[in-house]
DNA sequence: ATGCAGCTTCCAGCAACCGGAAGGTCAAGG
DNA sequence: CCTTGACCTTCCGGTTGCTGGAAGCTGCAT
């Protein structure tokens, strides 16, 4: 298979598959005209490399997660450990965006939003908050 | 004042001040020695792209509302409308992440996470999930 | 022979900086 | 006067995970 078709069936765009070689994800064998040859294996690696990523996972927890896969004799724990430090990874992301959020729904909340100037979102960026300037 | 103080006083690093120069968001004047002298307008616009970068405003974002703080007959709505915009994105980034989350506790739930190697994570990134393969 | 799709490599760039090297400057202390 | 050390300067490269494009080769159909 060529890197199109593998595209197509692992839903990973060629770049993207081209650049998983780059740093070791895959490694597709060669056909003698220089063009990339994968068989059943590396489609299904590169399958299980878009749905780690698309649950967030980095490219290096991918890297350890696959090499989990690959061991045999791994203990269920170790590939626990990495999934919970990421969703832990995630949580804090959430809580993150979630202050962002409220901030700033509450900030739109109060500007009116017409033609005047006079903006709360502007005031509280600019720092009139609460400590009026002195004179 | 030097950008040391600069850093201090609006709480951005110095590399920071210096590559919000480069991309125009502030234009301190020079010294005789060349040294960056800052005044108290550039310390509060520093101030206030803080401010506007931990609600996640994007450094264009920053560069819009920087002008519409500046711009005496702006209109609220307009600076409302940014803001709106960028909850928008941050709703849509939580709710990524959350079902990101789902999957990913559902997993490790069920996850036993001891010494043996079987685990109900590597199976579904690996495609097992529920379509076994004929044969 | 020609054309075009598909493959190859390599280089640049995105966001928003951070780290470090090489070198100029300034204030203090001996 | 000279040194030390903390500051400042610029420039280059790296980060994460790709994506776009250029230049050139291959493969297949006409």
């Amino acid at each position: 298979m060529n890197i199109g078709d593998v595209a197509e069936q692992s839903g990973l765009p060629p770049k993207t598959i081209r650049y998983y070689e780059d740093i070791g994800l895959i490694r597709p064998k060669r056909g003698g005209n220089g063009y990339r040859t994968f068989d059943g294996v590396d489609v299904h690696r590169l399958a299980f490399l878009g749905r780690a990523r698309s649950l967030g996972f980095s490219i290096e927890e991918c890297r350890a997660l696959l090499a989990l896969y690959a061991d045999e004799a791994r203990a269920s724990s170790e590939v626990k450990q990495v999934a919970a430090a990421h969703l832990e990874q995630i949580d804090r992301k959430i809580a993150e965006l979630q202050a962002m959020r409220a901030t700033l729904a509450r900030l739109i909340h109060r500007c009116h939003g017409d033609d005047r100037p006079d903006c709360p979102i502007l005031a509280d960026l600019s720092g009139e908050t609460g400590a009026a300037p002195q004179g």
